[in-house]
DNA sequence: ATTGGTGATGTGTTTTTCTATATCATTATT
DNA sequence: AATAATGATATAGAAAAACACATCACCAAT
């Protein structure tokens, strides 16, 4: 069935993934339950708009319609804007001393 | 208010007007009753994905989800990909001879 | 004046999302 | 072993979309 675009899931799990939220985090943020957040990344729930922005604006992520034709550039964009964020840091050879992983993201 | 976005809005109907679609039209052919596309286009209804994406694919939309950071890259695409960009050129009073940019994003 | 097309609107019914809540199976940590 | 956190799953009820269908006002042509 699908009723929801592969990239928009992938896109969905990822973001959260990402930010380091768990369903229930996500849910107490965002106002959707927890079982329907988990219903929805399974794929095969045709959710209305309102829970997919409400989801989508917790996570930093924006819906759009886009023209197909322009749709290859638009997924080269946001592959490059994707991984980048918490980059790779690339074990430097001395440290920054006050570098922490301190991922407070509460509100 | 505002379930939907603007931009999924006014995407929506400029796309069906581009294509020359009446409602009953684009209800024929997505299956969509022209009753609901009414409303939809009018605002105000939070629809199901699956509604949207079938009117979606009737006129060549893809519905995406993408970083927030990333959009105004994204509208600057749309934009041009919509055909309305090649109108304001500024036609400079005089040429930098040596700038050479092949700006090929047509396709 | 009438026909034909448009989008907007209304009503009643069906469908299903959404919610609240609780539970379950895993996994990891103390 | 016990606790805590994770995602998946189930039930029942409330809310809303989606549907079919009819109709309306408007505007254009014949």
């Amino acid at each position: 069935m699908a009723y929801i675009n592969d990239q928009i899931l992938a896109a969905l799990r990822e973001a959260r993934a990402r930010k380091g939220l768990s369903q229930r985090e996500l849910s107490a943020r965002s106002g959707v339950p927890q079982s329907h957040i988990s219903k929805i990344e399974a794929g095969g729930v045709d959710l209305r708009l309102s829970s997919l922005i409400a989801l989508a604006r917790v996570l930093d992520l924006e819906l759009f319609l886009a023209p197909k034709k322009s749709m290859p550039a638009i997924k080269s964009i946001t592959r490059s804007a994707e991984g980048r964020d918490e980059l790779e840091v690339v074990s430097p050879a001395y440290s920054l001393d006050a570098l922490e992983h301190e991922m407070s993201g509460d509100e």
